[in-house]
DNA sequence: AATGAATGAGGATTCATTCAT
DNA sequence: AATGAATGAATCCTCATTCAT
C-alpha cells in the first residue's frame, strides 16, 4: 500500500511539475510577445489552453508568475554558459571568456524570447527594478565575476573592480542581443561574440 | 496697436511654452519615480498642481506626453555632450572619446531621472520599443558614430562596424549609469568614465 | 459519465442564456427610460443587480449591448405580428393588413419600452443611423412588403412602389405609437389601428 | 448725439444678430453632420471660426443652442409651406394639401440638414423628448390641423380626429424624407409628394 | 465682446483576483 | 484540480462650462 501510495504521489508530483512548466512556457511566450504590462492573465490562460483558475492554482499572482519566470530564465542562461565552458575546457582566461560570450549569444540566438524577458521586461515593473535587475544578473554576473577575479590573479586581466567588469560584460552582451531583435544587420552570434571579445580584451586602439 | 498686440502675443506664447515645460518637468519626475505604467495622469496632474484637463490641453495623451519627454531627454543629453566636447577641444580622438564619456556620466550624475527615463522606461511601451530605442539613441549614437568613423580614418581606432562600436559605447554607458541608481558603490562619474575609456581603448588584457 | 456531463453542460448553457437575457431585459428598461446616451453602464449593472464586470462578461461594449437589444426587439415585433396574422387567417389582404396593424399597436401597447427603443433610440447612435434603421425595419418592412406585393397582384392595392408603401405603413404606425407615449389622448390600440387601416385603404377623401 | 447713438446702437444690434445667426448656422451644420451627442461645443466654435467664449456669449448652454436651433428650423419649415400655399392659392383642400406636401418635401430637398435635425436629433435629448417633439411639430401640425378642420367642414375630408390626421401627415412626410437620406432610390420630391397626396386622399384600395 | 486656458465630474472599459461549483 | 462567472477598483480620456485677461 505504502509503495503504491508513494508511486502514485510521485506520478502526481511529476504531473504537477509538468503542468507548472507548461504554464511557465506559455507565460514566457506571451510576456515576450506583448511585454509584461500588455499581457493579461487571460492571455496566459488562453496560451495554456486552460483557465484563470488553473493558472492561479499554480501561481498566486501575475507578479509571482513573472518573478519565477525571470528566475528560471536566469538559471537557464547560467547553466547554458557553464556547460559550454566546461565542455570547451579552455586553456586560459581569454579563451574562457570567448567561450562564455559566444555561448551567451548562442543562447539568445536560439531563444529570442529570453532576450526580451531578461533585458526588456525585467525593467518593466517599476519600483521592483532593483530587485529584478539583481535577480537576473545575480547568477550571470556572479559567474563572470569569478572568471574575472581568477584572470586578474593570474595576471591575465588588468586590475579593475571585478563587479564593474563583470557587469560591463553582461550589459554589453545583453544590449547587443536586444539590439539584434530590432535591427537585423545580419551579424551572426559568432561574429558579435568575436567583436565583444576583441573589444574587451584588447580595446579599440590599434597596436603598433 | 500692432506693436502692442505683437508684444502681448509674444508674452502669451512664452507663457504657453513655459506651462508646457512645467508639465513636461512634472511628468519627468513622476515617470522617473514610478515608471511609465505605474504613473497615472492623475499623478502628473497633481505634480503639476493643476488638473486632468490642463494636462490634456497641452498633450493629447499619456503616450504623446511620454514620447515628447523622451525626445527632449535625448536632445538634452546630446547637446550636453556636444557642448563638452566643443569646450574641451580635444587633440585626438581618444581624448575626444574621454571627454564625451565623462560628459555623459556627468549628465546622468546631475539628473538621475534622465537615466531611468532613457534606459529603463524607453523600453516600457512594448511594441513601440523599436521606435523609442531608435529615437533616444538616434542622435546620441549618430554623434558617437561620427567620432568613431573619424577615428578609424585617422588610424586611431581598429576597423570594426562603426554602428556596433557606437552602440556598444552607448549601451555600456547607459547600463553603468543605470546600475549606479540601484547599487551605490561610491564610484564617481569621473572614475567610471575613466574605466570605460580604458576598457574601450585598451581592453582588459594587460600590456607586457 | 457522459450523460451526466451533457446534462450539466446543458443546464449551464441554459443558465448562461438566462443571465444574458436578464441583462438584456435590464438594459431595455434603462435604455427606454433614460435614452441611449443618458444611460450609463453603471445604470445597466445596477438594474441587473450585478457589476460592471458581469455586464462586460456577456457583452463586449455598450454599443454591442444596444445593438443586440435592437435586433431582439425587431425580431420580437415581427414574430408577434406574424403570429397574429397566422392565427387570424384573414380572407383578403385588407383584412390581413388590419390584423397586422392591430397586432403592431397591441405589441407596442403591451410593451411601451419597445416603442422608445425602436423608434427613438434607434436613431440615437449617429452615424450608425442607417444600420439600425435598416436592421429594425428590415424584417418588419420585408413582411409588410410581401403583403403589399401579394395584394397588388390580386388587384387589392393600387400600383405603387411596394417598398415605399411598406415603409409608409411602418412609419405611420411607429410614429403614432411613439406619439401615444407623449400625449395620452385616450385612443386605444384598436381605434388607432382602425384609423390607420381606413386611411391606408380608402384615404381621407369621402366617397360620394 | 442721440441720433448718432441710436444709429450706432442699431448697427450694433444688427451686428449682434448677425453673429448669432452665424453661430446658429454653424451649429446646424455640425449637429446635422455628427448628431447632437457627438457634437462638442468645440466643434461648433471651430465651425464658427471663433471660440468657446463667443459661443457662450450668445448662448448660455449647448442645450439652449440646440433648442433655439430646433425652434428656428420649425419656424422656417412652417413659413416655407405657408408661403407656398399662399402663392399657389389652391381652389380646394386637396389641392392645398398637395401644395403643402410638395412644399415640405422641397424644403427638405433643399436643406437636408433640416431633416436630420427635425426628425432625428429632436429625439436625441432623452427626457426632453416630449418637449422637442412638441416644439417641432407644434407649428407644423397646428397649420396642418387647421387645413384638416377646414376641409372636414367643407366635406372634403372624412371625419376623423384632426390632431391624428395632422400628425399622420407630418409623420409620413418626415419619415419619408428621413428615409431618402439613407437610401437613395431616385425618387424626386415631386414624385414622393404625389404618392403621399394620393395615399392620403384616396388610399391604396383601387376604385372600381 | 472675445479669447482660450483651466477645471473636474463623469463615463466606458480593463483586468487582476476570488470563489462557488 | 479545474473552471469560468463575478467583482469593482482603477485608469484614460472627454467635454460642458467658467473665468481671468
Amino acid at each position: 500500500m505504502t509503495a503504491e501510495k508513494t508511486r502514485r504521489r510521485a506520478a502526481n508530483d511529476e504531473e504537477k511539475a509538468w503542468r507548472r512548466n507548461e504554464i511557465l512556457a506559455a507565460a514566457k511566450t506571451v510576456f515576450a510577445t506583448k511585454g509584461f504590462h500588455a499581457t493579461t492573465m487571460a492571455d496566459v490562460a488562453r496560451e495554456t489552453r486552460s483557465s484563470y483558475g488553473t493558472v492561479y492554482w499554480y501561481f498566486p499572482s501575475k507578479d509571482s508568475l513573472f518573478d519565477e519566470l525571470m528566475d528560471a530564465e536566469g538559471e537557464a542562461l547560467r547553466h547554458s554558459i557553464l556547460d559550454a565552458v566546461t565542455a570547451a575546457a579552455p586553456d586560459d582566461v581569454s579563451a574562457a571568456l570567448e567561450v562564455a560570450i559566444r555561448a551567451t549569444f548562442e543562447f539568445f540566438e536560439a531563444d529570442r524570447a529570453s532576450v526580451k524577458l531578461l533585458f526588456r521586461d525585467s525593467l518593466a515593473t517599476g519600483d521592483r527594478f532593483e530587485r529584478h535587475l539583481g535577480v537576473i544578473y545575480e547568477g550571470f554576473i556572479a559567474d563572470l565575476r569569478q572568471l574575472v577575479v581568477t584572470a586578474q590573479e593570474q595576471g591575465d586581466l588588468v586590475d579593475a573592480p571585478p563587479e564593474i567588469v563583470a557587469f560591463s560584460v553582461a550589459a554589453l552582451i545583453g544590449q547587443l542581443a536586444l539590439r539584434r531583435l530590432a535591427t537585423d544587420d545580419g551579424l551572426s552570434a559568432a561574429v558579435l561574440a568575436q567583436f565583444v571579445v576583441n573589444l574587451l580584451l584588447d580595446g579599440l586602439r590599434p597596436r603598433i
